[in-house]
DNA sequence: TCCTCAGCTATTGTATACATAACGTATTCA
DNA sequence: TGAATACGTTATGTATACAATAGCTGAGGA
């Protein structure tokens, strides 16, 4: 019988979760599908009890959903989820660029945006672009998000946009891989490059009310592209995260 | 020694997290104050294990803080916090209007609606309002928000709003219970049923954008109505969730 | 042949034992 | 006298054993 070998170096739970919503997302546990507690175990290599601590967070993410009888399946979502994710969030950066702007950001807290915006101009300049660049892409826009989303300086916003994200078709990188299943990709990013430097620009001369505008008709552009993007499904392999959408609707 | 009796009429974890959660919102355990796992099985009567169980989700909850080393304690707020947490969910909820207008609902869902309101028009009749009117108030305020919220038919939304409420003081009765320690309550209640008018109408014609700006006004008026509320701080003890308030910052 | 019931099996819910890490205290040395 | 270290105690993290329930399968009767 097998020793049970235990990675010291990180908590099981969170070792657990991990596998867990790797397994969710790479589609190798199929929307409705039933968890299997004895079976998280031995794929993750942990015990019962990080295991069930495991798959509590991850229904509270919103990637589980409680079966009433006991146990967990994997949660199914349609397009009109997804979308509707993808606006909501947008709807909460929204706030967050109205909350920075009308608080008050000084000129040293906007740079790091800055810096994201002025980076991804030179990605940018390459076109096509390359997979690589592509690739840095999706962290840049990742990184400026988070930042956008820390300078509302409201702890209860900044947590409520994390979970809004847990769905990842719903994170910044959800957006931008969901775009470039287009063959406009190169110039929907110009676009939200674009939307980038306005709500900056927004933030610097206390315009609340553009800020937030301006986030919001960001999200609007993506869903209009996953609607798109969705239509012509070849380059969807792109977006694995999309296993979570039930085909019984599509 | 005492022979552990236990309750099968309810599951153990759920038993142990409405008992946690009790005592966070009655002040028996104060913010900042750690949660021993050992007090919190002698107190709920729950073994460990679910005792742990319900501590995650109270975590997820927004009512507890993981500490680092380990173990968990009882999440402090600001009244920024809390004055966001009601923006916050405003927002959300008047996305919510705006979905239900723009994607239509017919006359006959909305009827609950309606009757909420004539109900609490006939409430409000009364002056001043006696305390027992009150308190199917409070019932029938938080209903028409959870109805309205349903209308916009859109699960991520609907979920969100949900967790967004989690905080007692961001949710319908939590709004109401602040206005409420107000000289000017009953003036304010009737405000906020003007706003529930409107909402019903303009979903009713589905003006989407007029649907979703009185659900933003509706919730910086409780704004307003907290920060004034918490200035004269004589009728507080209504709303016990404020002793999640973090005195140090007051 | 189909429906029903009983028993079994598999899986989750709960309890507890064990391991490990953190914190506090006391003692010793500078 | 103060600071640092070592030891002990207490709490959490993890594993596993036990209990109970739900679902499935097979057999029997209509």
């Amino acid at each position: 019988m097998a020793e049970r070998e235990v990675d010291r170096s990180i908590s099981q739970t969170v070792k657990a979760q991990l596998a867990l919503r790797d397994q969710i997302l790479s589609g190798a546990l199929r929307p409705g599908e039933r968890i299997s507690e004895l079976q998280a175990v031995e794929t993750t290599g942990a015990s019962r009890t990080p295991v069930r601590m495991a798959l509590v967070r991850l229904e509270e993410e919103g990637l589980l959903e409680a079966i009433p009888s006991g146990g967990f399946m994997v949660k199914a979502f349609s397009e009109r989820d997804i979308s509707d994710s993808i606006e909501l969030r947008g709807t909460l950066e929204g706030l967050a660029a109205r909350f920075a702007a009308e608080r008050g950001v000084s000129t040293r807290e906007l740079e790091p945006l800055k810096e994201c915006l002025a980076a991804i101009d030179e990605l940018l300049r390459q076109v096509p672009i390359s997979v690589d660049a592509f690739s840095s892409y999706v962290t840049l826009n990742a990184r400026f998000h988070a930042q956008l989303t820390e300078l509302s300086r409201s702890p209860p916003l900044i947590r409520q946009i994390d979970r809004a994200s847990a769905l990842p078709f719903a994170s910044p990188s959800g957006f931008v891989m969901a775009q470039s299943a287009l063959p406009e990709a190169q110039q929907i990013l110009i676009i939200a490059q674009e939307h980038h430097r306005v709500v900056i620009d927004a933030i610097e001369n206390r315009e609340g009310a553009r800020a937030e505008a301006v986030m919001r008709e960001h999200a609007r552009l993506a869903v209009r592209n996953l609607r798109l993007a969705l239509r012509n499904r070849t380059h969807l392999d792109l977006l694995p995260a999309l296993a979570l959408i039930k085909t019984a609707t599509d």
